[in-house]
DNA sequence: TGGCAGCTTATTGTATACAAATGGCATTCG
DNA sequence: CGAATGCCATTTGTATACAATAAGCTGCCA
């Protein structure tokens, strides 16, 4: 993406998730044009886009507004998520190469350290986190599917950083990818659906 | 959508549909815009709009061309569409109103019709077949899934008449359908999506 | 002859001006 | 007083000109 436009998308994307441009309120294509510094242009590009991402919706008339997502929203965006995961974990068990499992290993050990310590390293653990993931995502070999998980893995950002905060489940996760890396060595994608 | 836009989506991707944009081939704003007989402007905006849904692919330098689907691509989509239609139906057997209801048995009793006969009527199944699943869909109640669900229903409409004008997988499809009115009626999740 | 440098051309990105359409407000008529 | 209608302001859509970037070609040099 070229850089204006680039900056447009970045910047609208964060001023929706950091809570600066309030959910449900109108945004004009103007007002956000000056605010990144870039023409109507490449902010109506980054509209677009964010409104195929949900983070934006428009009324009858054309007009943008900030998505203001229910309940109902959030659980049916992670309802979608865990099945695309599942399905990602059935197609990766099948496909994924010896190096990709070693990969997915090496951080799931750095995981490990990261909360096997009395102060757990709660960024350290995410970040892991989310290269494990990428990585089964990766080995389904499916871009259809990774772009819809793209879709749904970001939104409830808000949310999300409350849930893995807990020490608990951050500890029930690893184990979980413990047993994924199992399903993966035999190759058994029902079990590492199941799992998922 | 507005009137310029719309018409250089729906021109484009027809284009790609019958094949009158070979897949593979490179693409330019321009000679779509003359084609369109409309600026660069919305053509653009479509671009955008299909490389989402995965029509076009663009190379590292932006550069578009008709995306050329493996039979790989194709099982993928099929897969993906299988998947979420289940989920649909797992969501709409819990959430579908009476109305609703009606709506699919009446729909349910035209498919029928339209096979039942000497020279069955084809058309008119599709027709209705569109509309069951629509109804579905609807009552599945979840905006992302039904966004997510056109991303794949549309793609393999090459491959998919063929299937769809044997007489036997018609009405194997009615069948289901009955069956899948009697979970509707006992608000069967599971059995829902292992139907569909 | 093969490959690289620089230029030329083709293509996309951005800005801006103008057109169209929509919403809101005020005025008027019943 | 309420509703409808017409006008004005606001916002988005489209076209076009220009800028930036990448590809392809030509000619030069090893």
């Amino acid at each position: 993406m070229s850089r204006a436009s680039e900056r447009a998308y970045n910047n609208i994307r964060s001023m929706i998730l950091s809570g600066e441009l309030q959910p449900g309120s109108q945004i004009r294509e103007e007002a956000l044009a000056e605010l990144c510094g870039v023409s109507r242009t490449p902010v109506r590009d980054s509209l677009r886009r964010l409104e195929a991402e949900m983070f934006i919706r428009r009324n009858d008339s054309q007009r943008s507004f900030v998505a203001d997502w229910s309940l109902d929203d959030l659980e049916d965006a992670f309802q979608l998520r865990a099945m695309l995961e599942a399905h990602a974990a059935k197609r990766a068990a099948s496909r994924i190469t010896r190096e990709q499992l070693g990969q997915l290993r090496f951080h799931n050990a750095q995981l490990k350290q990261a909360i096997d310590i009395p102060n757990p390293d709660v960024p350290k653990f995410l970040d892991h986190n989310r290269h494990f993931h990428a990585i089964i995502v990766a080995a389904a070999a499916s871009e259809r599917l990774a772009s819809m998980l793209g879709q749904v893995t970001e939104q409830p950002v808000v949310l999300r950083t409350a849930r893995h905060y807990d020490l608990e489940n951050l500890r029930r996760s690893h184990h979980d990818h413990d047993e994924l890396l199992i399903a993966f060595d035999k190759r058994d994608g029902e079990w590492a659906a199941a799992v998922m």
